[in-house]
DNA sequence: ATAACATCTGGAGGTTACTCTAAGTCAAGA
DNA sequence: TCTTGACTTAGAGTAACCTCCAGATGTTAT
């Protein structure tokens, strides 16, 4: 699989893509005679892996110690859990803030509505 | 309100609320005869809500747009209206990101568990 | 053969959100 | 009076995360 293959598969820039493999974000891709990167099925699990985690925010350094971890073999599984546990505390944190955000941003709406009803804006 | 008292309850540097008021994502902080900033409670909420808007990640360009149109008047309510509702949208989708993460990464550390007590890592 | 196209590398540039520094002002305490 | 400490400004510096560019190479279509 090409890199622009894997680009709109993702929706990951080709740039993007070759920022994470060279950080290592995702680990070295293989190579086609040429030179090209050459994209296996295992190569784009760690393709998605890396933008799901990065949809919810976490960062690229902890990505890369992730997948370093998994590069030393099974010794750094402990590492690995607790790595992740500690990633999993973050996003419920996150998640708390986004949840208490939108319930401000529905009720701001809803005194918006009202005010565009009434022409009054109440409790801003 | 002095600017330490504000950074204290807000857990804001105040660096960082200096900042936010020169780029608007605060109104304008009265001053005592010194020069120095005076926050009334009314200022304290509004630094109250950019605390609440950034901890669920919305840009700060944002914000300010906002504090625009709230001091251009009640003119402006259907546009504020609309801004919030566009941010609503993104953080509904932001908040769906952090929730698949975080059922991922749970599955993972389950994994690992098992791995921790079987020494054989499964799935991962 | 030549042109068009995809990819490569290394490195520079851009954006967002702070964070720090330097130099100055002012009020209160020893 | 002198110094300490909290505050001020303008502007530089930093960190994270891309994003773009130049110049090279190799493949495919005319």
């Amino acid at each position: 699989m090409t890199i622009s293959e894997v680009s709109k598969r993702y929706g990951i820039s080709q740039d993007t893509l070759r920022y994470y493999e060279r950080i290592g974000v995702i680990p070295a891709v293989n190579r086609s005679r040429n030179g090209l990167r050459d994209y296996t099925e295992e190569d784009c699990g760690w393709v998605e892996l890396a933008a799901c985690m990065r949809s919810a925010g976490l960062p690229l350094e902890t990505l890369a110690e992730y997948v370093r971890l998994c590069q030393e073999g099974d010794v750094t599984i402990p590492d690995r859990r607790s790595l992740l546990l500690e990633q999993k505390e973050h996003l419920e944190v996150q998640l708390k803030a986004v949840q208490e955000t939108l319930k401000r941003l529905e009720y701001k709406i809803s005194c918006y509505d009202r005010a565009m009803e009434t022409g009054r804006l109440t409790w801003d």
